[in-house]
RNA sequence: GCCCCCGUAGUUCAGAGGAUAGAACGCCGGCCUUCUAAGCCGGAUGUCGCAGGUUCGAAUCCUGCCGGGGGUACCA
């Protein structure tokens, strides 16, 4: 909210550069970045650079480049000080205050910067009134006419709610809060992936394993999730063991040494055939892959696989004592396996014990993986024609799921003014397709209709070819988009959408953004993908499929522990009633993973760490919402705020950049809503939270309740406006601002 | 192969072409009989991946390379 006091500095200088003979111009005034001095400033270094080279043109000239640059730059540094000098000495004599009181004190001339110090007095004055008098709508932008809509969050159904997703939805839902309070009426959409392959096979589990389980209401949505999961590891059994056979024979040089040992205890015990033994030596022996269909009897891999576990946890002992263990030098057969070269490590070994162990709990699945492969597409086939039972129990689970995540939205204070759901655009979006193919905008290829983005565009490797339909007809992920598209524009009227998603569908999103321009929809150039990075565990990826997931549920359980035991910790004077503690440990864990997914910028991954997580230290959402909590504490002490006109006199530095950054509330919350990044308000509130507490803590040298007047008033006043913006600022976060802690 | 993102302190990350590159975590040492110590103060740590270029001025913009991640027609 300085603009106008920078407009007004800006005004000065130009007067003096006319008074010395230059043309006003555009001046880019940013604020003096030290601590405790407040102004503006200008470098004089542009302009210089423009007087130099117009006045030493000829001299210039016939210089080679190098000698140029080291004179120029000689020159541009003098005359950028001289510049300063006159302009600072300038404004001091006479131009500051001649209309009276000015809101600039004074001038000073440093390096080449002229820096133009703010009456503190009057400008403090005015922020912090503006900061209080506005309460809520402190740093509010002016309202505008474009309709945003922000779609967000787009779990699938059937599917448990992890860590990941949660990135999703506080980055989609801050996002929505800033464009709103910047001025811009927003839309929150949400987007159920309630139909595809992922809810079949769920539903196969289901029906096929667990269908007489009884199964509480709170804990539906998690079991969904973990159907799905255990659907993913039946189906994918056989190639997941193989794969972690494979990988041994690749590079585990322990093992590979280890095989034959192990082969023959295997005949000997289990008298696997012959054949089968012979054939599983070899392809380890040699690093090749195992090939299941050249094996005799049905169960010698899984009797392999027993053995895999004890040999694997030797390898451990011995890479504990003796250090990492090379892979052999690559065969002319291996020489293209991987790169970089191979090694056993201690956590690669681990990583190797847990899938182990998972897979060997479960040998029976091996045979019968073919069986239920062709039981998913007869389920695919049954819910193609709508079959009613199938339905049905689709219908069911598919709101056991939307119950769970709107209990987690809820929680976390995440609200949507539309849904839409993917089965909802599914036979709409079939028709756009069949339009386009009837424009001849999509072609079929391999017998299905796809568009060649390029060939319509007569580019080149740029959009490439995105199908619409799979070849049996069945919708794919872009066939509902294209609808979905359409009618968030045409039912909804907005005038921007911004799509909330993960960026590797970043390249996909061009593509549909294309094909809806190609089929001659106008909005399409009003469509905005947000991307960003995925998050990722110490332990590497995410992935349902092999259990590496953290769910939300289970860090939020974590999170609420800790906090709960801290506030028992400081509060053991029964002053708070354990429903509020509750309450207060619920406001920390949710404001604690909100803060963690927004305090990054959205182009680097976060690695969750869980016991990071749990400390409530430092750069975390806790130390925020304890500094307003502070706030609030010393508020309600004080009990009434100065009424009449406070004086600021004699601040300190400490006051001085507590208000500069107050005062810098508004520009932040249009900065952020310009370029989508809630991260600048969640950098904004630490940095404030990190004054306030400054200011706070000396208290010799800043009491507040216990100060002099008119020290005390303007403390308080201080107190409620930092108080008031850091309310705001968590608000757009929707990271809960306690009062108490 | 081509396209996108990332590379900054031991670690996790900020960093509107401008002054002395900042926090947090971790480590060491201090501060609770006074407004909440989830806090504050002090100490150490940087070839801003490498090489060129643009500019008066580059961590920031451009080009190339190296390293990591992702994408690249019937997953979403």
């Amino acid at each position: 909210m300085l603009q106008h006091y920078e407009d007004r500095a800006s005004d000065l200088i130009n007067g003096v550069l006319e008074e010395l003979g230059y043309e006003r111009q555009e001046l880019q005034l940013r604020p003096i970045p030290f601590s405790g001095s407040w102004g503006t400033s200008l470098a004089s270094f542009p302009l210089a650079s423009k007087i130099v080279a117009a006045e030493h043109a000829e001299e210039f000239e016939g210089l080679s480049k190098k000698e140029l640059k080291k004179r120029q730059s000689g020159l541009v540094r003098e005359k950028s000080l001289e510049l300063a000098d006159a302009i600072a000495e300038r404004l001091n004599g006479g131009v500051i205050g001649q209309n009276g009181a000015s809101a600039i004190s004074r001038a000073e001339s440093v390096n080449g910067y002229v820096n133009l110090f703010f009456d503190t007095s009057t400008v403090a004055t005015d922020v912090l009134r503006t900061a209080i008098d506005q309460g809520a709508d402190y740093g509010r932008g002016t309202q505008r006419a474009d309709k945003v809509m922000v779609e967000f969050s787009q779990p699938n159904t059937h599917k448990a709610f992890h860590i990941g997703h949660t990135r999703n939805a506080a980055l989609g839902n801050a996002l929505a809060n800033i464009t709103e309070f910047a001025g811009f009426e927003t839309i929150r959409a949400n987007y159920w992936g309630d139909i595809g392959m992922h809810v079949i096979q769920c539903l196969w589990c289901y029906q096929s394993f667990h269908k007489d389980r009884r199964i509480t209401r709170k804990l539906r949505g998690r079991r969904l999730g973990e159907y799905y999961t255990e659907a993913v590891q039946r189906l994918n059994y056989r190639k997941d063991v193989l794969g972690l056979l494979h990988e041994l024979a690749e590079d585990d040089a322990l093992f590979v040494e280890k095989i034959d040992a192990i082969v023959t205890e295997m005949y000997r015990e289990d008298g696997v055939c012959g054949e089968d033994v012979a054939y599983l030596l070899g392809q380890i022996a040699n690093h090749r892959e195992i090939d299941e269909d050249k094996l005799f009897e049905p169960m010698s891999v899984p009797m392999l696989l027993k053995y895999v576990g004890p040999q694997l946890k030797e390898e451990l002992a011995f890479v504990r004592e003796h250090g990492p263990q090379e892979a052999p030098p690559p065969t002319s057969r291996t020489a293209n396996v991987r790169y970089p070269p191979p090694v056993v490590t201690i956590e690669n070994t681990t990583e190797r014990i847990a899938r182990w162990k998972r897979l060997n709990a479960t040998p029976e699945w091996w045979p019968e993986v073919p069986e239920w492969q062709q039981q998913i597409k007869d389920t695919f086939q049954a819910w193609e024609r709508k079959d009613e039972e199938l339905v049905a129990l689709w219908e069911e689970t598919r709101q056991w799921s939307i119950d769970e995540f709107h209990r987690i939205y809820d929680e976390l204070g995440i609200r949507f003014d539309v849904e839409f759901s993917e089965s909802e655009v599914e036979e709409e979006g079939r028709q756009i397709v069949y339009d386009l193919v009837d424009r001849g905008i999509a072609e079929m290829s391999d017998g299905m209709p796809v568009v060649d983005i390029d060939k319509a565009l007569g580019l080149e490797d740029k959009y490439r070819t995105l199908p619409l339909l799979r070849s049996d007809g069945t919708t794919l992920y872009s066939t509902k988009d294209l609808e979905l598209t359409r009618r968030k524009f045409e039912d909804f009227d907005i005038d921007r959408s911004i799509w909330v998603i993960d960026n590797r569908q970043g390249f996909y999103l061009q593509q549909i953004f294309k094909i809806m321009e190609l089929w001659g929809f106008d909005q399409a150039e009003k469509c905005f993908h947000l991307g960003y990075e995925f998050v990722t565990l110490p332990e590497g990826m995410m992935s349902s499929r092999h259990g590496i997931t953290v769910l939300y549920e289970d860090a939020m359980k974590a999170m609420r522990k800790r906090a709960l035991e801290i506030i028992e910790e400081k509060n053991p004077d029964g002053r708070l009633s354990d429903e509020k503690k509750e309450d207060i440990a619920g406001q920390v864990a949710v404001g604690s993973i909100l803060y963690l997914m927004l305090s990054r910028d959205n182009n680097t991954q976060i690695a969750f760490d869980m016991e990071e997580a749990l400390s409530f230290q430092g750069h975390a959402a806790p130390y925020i919402q304890y500094a307003h909590a502070r706030a609030c504490r010393i508020l309600e002490r004080a009990g009434e705020l100065p009424d009449g006109p406070v004086e600021f006199v004699d601040l300190q530095p400490e006051e001085i950049d507590l208000i500069q950054k107050i005062a810098e509330f508004p520009e932040e919350v249009t900065q952020a809503a310009t370029e989508y990044r809630p991260l600048v308000i969640a950098d904004y509130v630490f940095e404030l939270a990190r004054l306030f507490n400054d200011f706070y803590a000396d208290f010799d040298a800043r009491p507040i309740l216990n100060a002099d007047e008119p020290a005390r008033s303007m403390r308080l006043t201080l107190v409620a406006a930092t108080r008031q913006t850091l309310e705001n600022g968590l608000a757009l976060l929707s990271v809960p601002a306690p009062t108490v802690m």
